[in-house]
DNA sequence: CGTGTTTGACCAGCGC
DNA sequence: GCGCTGGTCAAACACG
């Protein structure tokens, strides 16, 4: 699948923050710049300069006597380079997606604990040492590794291990944040029965709206389809999936064509692995379970709650035509929240069909907006949790803050970014949704 | 033959 | 209670 094959703001190599610089010393620079609220990820690219190559130097004359193939040699030596450059690159962006799900794992952990009043004390101080602990232990991995592979001497890796630093600082600060006993995350959190937190947390759902042609989006994890249905109101069947990496793994999955956009593909997730992952698909399954924390731990006061401030009467490609969503001011026009009860679903739209800058009652009438919203983020940078610690906040402006922060919020980003990344890079599978409709064989309780 | 897919049947929830 | 719909089961089937 191609993500970037339309033409659209992501493309759009002014939004997108790509620059084409030329320093001093005359080297033609691609600033690739993925630009966030707080930090940018900076890989530089640097071609060399024909005054930086020994084989141009001199006359021009010089430069004709070199044999075209000394020129194949030193460029295959130029490709070797940034080949052995792109691994070490990949080494890191796989310890750092490692990194990023452990941080993940464990503010869930926290989250789920948080139900338990008794244990909030001495949690509290616990997390703080595992915190320090955990920081203590990426610096010296990261360090480690960087010296393991000596890359220092790479200005990818010099990059790499930048974007990584703002990724840990950033997260360090936020949860630090969030520590402050006067403004502590828990305590902003309703808290819920165990058994009811769990057993929502398996009814929560994530959806993702891509762009493919493939039957199915990869995601980095194994999948047995276990039945396909015909949907009310959209012609293309709906796939039944659940993860087969593990036995007895909870994890199901629904992919669907969008109706009105069938190069649109809709996958819902739902439930937590109950198995590690493997990196490809760590930064999909870590951004969904951490949505679905994330919009359950504001309690999802209730479907009624977010139907007070619906904005958006329209049905999604959901099945449930009844539900109604809501498209939050902060967020711009790319999370919402449905509240259709008993799944409260959280969407992130990865088509963008919707411009950025696009007022968001217009989005009303976008045939296109069925986006959903869900995407998961570990941290809650954007959030006022004094005044939330204060009381101030209902569960409903809760929801509202975490879905703001999710658009805000510049861990999102990365996150986004990994999740298109793992999307993009990922394999073909099996078997899919098509749309069937041509296909009678495939269709299954049509007219029940 | 093992694994995964297809698909008719079944069940549960919901609205009328 | 009945019908509709979403979701799941499991036997039959396809494929390597």
């Amino acid at each position: 699948m191609d993500f970037f094959a339309e033409k659209n703001d992501i493309c759009d190599a002014s939004n997108a923050g790509i620059k084409k610089e030329t320093n001093q010393e005359g080297n033609h620079q691609l600033n690739l710049g993925l630009r966030t609220t707080t930090h940018d990820l900076n890989l530089l690219t640097t071609k060399p300069t024909p005054s930086d190559s020994p084989t141009n130097s001199g006359s021009p004359l010089v430069r004709r006597r070199t044999s075209s193939s000394d020129e194949f040699v030193e460029l295959k030596a130029e490709l070797d380079r940034m080949n052995r450059e792109n691994e070490r690159l990949r080494a890191i962006l796989d310890q750092i997606n490692d990194k990023y799900y452990s941080l993940k794992m464990h503010v869930i952990s926290l989250l789920q604990h948080q139900s338990n009043p008794n244990s909030e004390t001495k949690s509290d101080g616990h997390n703080k040492m595992v915190m320090e602990e955990e920081k203590q232990k990426m610096m010296d991995d990261k360090s480690g590794s960087c010296s393991h592979q000596d890359c220092s001497s790479s200005p990818f890796c010099t990059e790499a291990v930048s974007v990584a630093n703002n990724l840990q600082e950033n997260s360090m600060r936020e949860r630090e944040e969030r520590e402050s006993p006067e403004k502590s995350f828990r305590e902003w959190i309703p808290s819920k029965e165990p058994e009811a937190a769990e057993a929502t947390m398996k009814k929560a759902r994530v959806s993702v709206r891509a762009r493919s042609e493939a039957p199915m989006i990869s995601d980095g994890c194994q999948w047995r389809k276990y039945g396909q249905k015909m949907a009310k109101g959209n012609p293309c069947p709906r796939a039944y999936y659940r993860c087969t990496m593990a036995v007895g793994c909870p994890v199901r999955k629904q992919v669907q064509r969008c109706a009105e956009d069938r190069s649109v593909l809709i996958t819902t997730y739902e439930g937590q692995h109950s198995h590690p992952l493997p990196p490809a698909a760590t930064a999909m399954a870590s951004t969904t379970s951490a949505a679905a924390s994330m919009l359950l731990s504001g309690s999802m006061p209730s479907a009624d709650g977010l139907h007070n401030q619906t904005v958006m009467g329209r049905s999604d490609h959901h099945h449930h035509q009844q539900q109604q969503q809501q498209l939050l001011p902060y967020s711009q026009n790319l999370a919402t929240i449905s509240a259709s009860a008993p799944f409260p679903t959280i969407t992130l739209d990865l088509t963008n069909n919707i411009n950025s800058t696009q007022n968001p009652s217009s989005l009303l009438h976008t045939p296109q907006n069925m986006f959903l919203s869900h995407q998961p983020q570990l941290f809650f940078p954007a959030v006022d949790h004094s005044r939330i610690a204060a009381g101030s906040s209902s569960s409903q402006e809760f929801v509202n803050a975490a879905t703001a922060a999710i658009a805000a919020d510049p861990n999102f980003s990365a996150a986004l970014a990994a999740a298109i990344s793992s999307i993009i890079g990922g394999a073909q599978p099996k078997n899919g949704v098509e749309d069937h409709t041509s296909s009678p064989k495939n269709m299954r309780d049509v007219g029940k």
